[in-house]
DNA sequence: ATGCATGAGGA
DNA sequence: CCTCATGCATA
């Protein structure tokens, strides 16, 4: 109890950086149209805004908006995509756009440095991998794809996980008897591996001898039965009985918070002791039963920033896989295959909202946690960002601002929380309940994070008349 | 470490 | 539509 330390995560004080808003990239000649974007309706500053629960029906502030004809209005929206005219009448979908440059966070090789025992295997099996260019594109701007190579040196820890496309395998063989790695037999998986990468053969290490089992191979590109993980079997937050799915493995026992945050801790401390990186865990999860998560999930792990359900659905696999980092003469075999790429499938480009803009959605997150469609419009209209952006933005507050909270497991009552009460008053509300933990009971409560309705930050900057104010024009 | 996004499910 | 689990892309 002493920390939940995730510190006060959400509400990061911190200071938005405001002037920054958009990336080098996206510059350019988009500058000017980011300058105009920055003045939305002044709305935001409105004290009363704030504290009246003024809906939108009633916006006071009349946004004036109409024109931005530029595409960025919002955050500067896709870049390539500028050019398209009329691209804010319609839904929205995002193009193809350039390419990110990709560098994808490839785990620190560096940080660790790895009990030395062996490693050079380990590194070059991904700088072969290059990317085919592949189908489709006479675009070009695909390149998405790309190229990750990888750090020079061969270090151990490095790794990536792009979207790989792993077939799930949970349910097969692996399960079964992971308790012990060690799958003498793993040759053809990395063949099997780079089936999908469209034909190129990228060759992926075939897992060097040196170590035993080296390939898991599960990635079969072949069929693996849908599967995608089971969401834990057990109910939701009273997870009271395990009698659920899983057969055998781990049964989610009921774990506690404090076992949790134990846990978290220990896995934090023992990998990074043993040279891994975050990005390194989620691979070797992947290789080593088949389920592959990203360097975000560890991290949210390690920091108990996930639901408490799916803590404790994932702490088996982890706590798996630390005993066999621990036991291993070499763990460097844990995370070695990475899995190529093949997805093509776009993404949105990020959106990345202005510290005002943020600042503003934070307010009327305050008076109303979940707007509806129309709200979300009008929202989206007064900031000037699409409603989809929005739509997200508050899907995601939601998400950040539960999980915590709430009850303990002993099916005591749980919480008070009314959820949203939209008409009334004024919504004081906003603590939703949800996905929390079974903490401690409320009080001492150190590590739950941003208090939903105090923000001080949030008003006192809303109510800054000038932040805002000068930016038009 | 986090912000925004995607998608599977559940009403 | 929303919630949840996750992840890419960033900071």
């Amino acid at each position: 109890m002493s920390d939940r330390s995730q510190s006060p995560a959400d509400c990061s004080p911190r200071p938005y950086e405001v002037g920054r808003a958009m990336y080098a990239t996206a510059l350019g000649q988009d500058a000017l149209a980011a300058a105009a974007a920055l003045q939305f309706p002044a709305m935001l500053q409105d004290p009363g805004l704030l504290f009246n629960k003024t809906a939108f029906n009633a916006v006071p502030s009349a946004p004036p908006q109409t024109f931005f004809p530029f595409p960025g209005v919002g955050g500067g929206d896709y870049r390539a995509s500028e050019v398209q005219a009329g691209e804010f009448t319609q839904p929205k979908h995002w193009y193809p756009f350039t390419a990110p440059e990709y560098t994808g966070q490839v785990a620190g090789a560096t940080t660790a440095a790895q009990p030395a025992n062996l490693s050079p295997p380990i590194a070059e099996t991904r700088e072969q991998i290059k990317m085919p260019e592949i189908k489709t594109e006479k675009e070009a701007a695909d390149d998405f794809t790309e190229t990750k190579l990888q750090s020079p040196f061969p270090t151990p820890a490095a790794s990536m996980a792009h979207n790989v496309y792993y077939s799930a395998p949970w349910g097969s063989s692996f399960w079964p008897g992971l308790p012990h790695i060690a799958a003498p037999n793993g040759s053809m998986a990395a063949q099997a591996a780079n089936t999908a990468s469209s034909g190129s053969s990228p060759s992926l290490s075939p897992s060097p001898p040196t170590t035993g089992f080296s390939g898991s191979g599960f990635y079969g590109g072949s069929p693996a039965p849908t599967v995608q993980t089971g969401q834990a079997p057990s109910a939701p937050r009273s997870r009271g009985s395990s009698s659920g799915g899983c057969s055998d493995s781990e049964e989610e026992e009921n774990l506690t918070t404090e076992e949790l945050e134990q846990f978290a801790k220990k896995l934090k401390h023992k990998r990074i002791t043993l040279g891994f990186t975050q990005a390194d865990v989620g691979l070797a999860l992947g290789n080593l039963y088949g389920k592959m998560f990203s360097q975000t999930t560890i991290c949210r792990f390690e920091a108990l920033q996930l639901s408490f359900k799916n803590m404790c659905k994932l702490k088996p696999l982890l706590q798996k896989w630390l005993k066999e980092a621990e036991m291993s003469d070499n763990p460097e075999d844990m995370y070695k295959i990475e899995r190529v790429f093949v997805d093509t499938r776009k993404r949105k480009r990020r959106t990345s909202l202005e510290g005002t803009v943020r600042t503003a959605l934070e307010s009327y997150f305050v008076k109303c946690p979940k707007p509806n469609t129309q709200e979300i419009t009008h929202i989206s209209d007064d900031l000037g960002l699409e409603r989809d952006v929005v739509r997200v933005w508050f899907c995601n507050r939601r998400q950040k601002g539960k999980r915590l909270a709430l009850p303990f497991d002993e099916e005591c009552a749980e919480a008070q929380y009314y959820e949203q009460s939209p008409p009334p008053p004024h919504m004081g509300a906003s603590a939703l309940p949800g996905q929390g933990y079974p903490s401690a009971t409320h009080p001492s409560a150190p590590g739950l994070y941003m208090p939903p309705l105090h923000r001080p930050d949030v008003f006192k900057q809303a109510l800054h008349p000038g932040l805002v104010g000068h930016l038009t024009s």
